[in-house]
DNA sequence: TGGTAACTTGACTATAAGGTTAAAATATTT
DNA sequence: AAATATTTTAACCTTATAGTCAAGTTACCA
């Protein structure tokens, strides 16, 4: 339920200062973690004062549930669904495509969410426990059926799930990393294309796919 | 140069105290994020009076420095030097099973390393630059001489390496969301032989040396 | 054994940060 | 145009935290 106020001009004014301020946080987050990043820090990245951000979220707890909220919708968008009735190599596709995909579009998305795994994933137990498990369970029955069926060799499906998120991920995380490696500045347009041309290839040999 | 106080009671209790220091310290960090992670956690965790934790660092900043310090030391220990002289097979098996031995004996080195970079490398920023790039230029030009020499299929080694890094630390960075969606508590003994197996395999593959 | 250096610790201080309040400004509605 | 609702903002309050200090204790050494 996304409370749609009637578009008046306030209304207007509403979701732009919290659409501003949720990506000031996001970036503060990133970069000061949450504790350090202050509700001061954030009012000046969305260059407003610092009581008008208390006044749209009540405290800085509000501010990074939204954040995370919006982490989550992210997440639920590009992890690309898999459909059984194409079979594994294009399923295999579509799923790295897609996480790269988010990887290159929505890089602080994966880096907030990476940051709370890595911090014990106090606020994101129970999306693990509950969506993110059955997710997982869905799709290994389906790369167990077609490794029954001999239609792509025999490897543990989690771990299949676990390599293409963390491969795809890394793009995103550790995007600092690999560009100060490569000595590049930032991504460019192709980055992408070739990042997902890369692992597709290799993980599809990988998956006696090629 | 490791400030070898001599061996007096003195000297042993400050190396012990340092040592339960930067264990509680780490973890803390970890947990709480730099600024998150107070002096008195610190102490606590360490089982020691706050005032006595900064007797030993003089602030907090140089307890994270030396934290860091030790995350190096443990990154290039873990990093499995890659033999030249025996073929892309047996090189590309001993780096995964060195970088997964270290995900999985040394898992919080591995975090507060992946946190750093996430938030921007504030601290590593110098070590990516000249350390890191030089490794990782020097091995991906030993993979080209053997994809040139026709050993491996035709893959972007620098790619291939972030592959190699993102599968292998994934089990340390990420403990939490793959032991909850596996259902487990903890990683058991064979966890590690099988991760290693399975990487193994459907990489060795994927860069036809299977 | 007496003096010095290393260590321990409770009490204190300064400051930064989250959050409140109340009053002013702007917008909306009737 | 008056009344009401929303938004903006400065000033203020309270608490938590990094770091200091000084007084004590323990170990070392001549």
């Amino acid at each position: 339920m996304n409370e749609v106020k009637k578009e008046s001009k306030q209304g207007k004014i509403r979701a732009q200062s919290e659409a501003k301020i949720l990506e000031a946080a996001q970036e503060e987050f990133i970069l000061q973690g949450y504790k350090g990043a202050t509700v001061q820090s954030i009012a000046d990245r969305a260059g407003l004062p610092k009581a008008n951000i208390l006044y749209y979220f009540k405290n800085k707890e509000n501010i990074y549930h939204a954040v995370l909220e919006h982490t989550l919708d992210t997440w639920d968008k590009g992890i690309g669904d898999i459909d059984p009735d194409q079979g594994p190599k294009i399923a295999i596709e579509k799923f790295i495509a897609s996480k790269v995909r988010m990887s290159f579009q929505h890089s602080s998305s994966s880096k907030i969410y990476a940051m709370e795994i890595i911090q014990g994933a106090q606020h994101l137990k129970e999306f693990a426990r509950t969506y993110l498990r059955r997710w997982v369970r869905e799709k290994a029955a389906l790369f167990q059926h077609w490794i029954d069926n001999g239609e792509m060799v025999d490897v543990d499906p989690y771990k299949l799930i676990f390599l293409i998120w963390s491969t795809t991920q890394h793009y995103a995380d550790f995007e600092i990393q690999v560009l100060t490696v490569m000595n590049r500045a930032e991504y460019e347009e192709e980055d992408q294309e070739q990042v997902t041309a890369f692992l597709t290839d290799i993980i599809l040999r990988g998956c006696g796919l090629k």
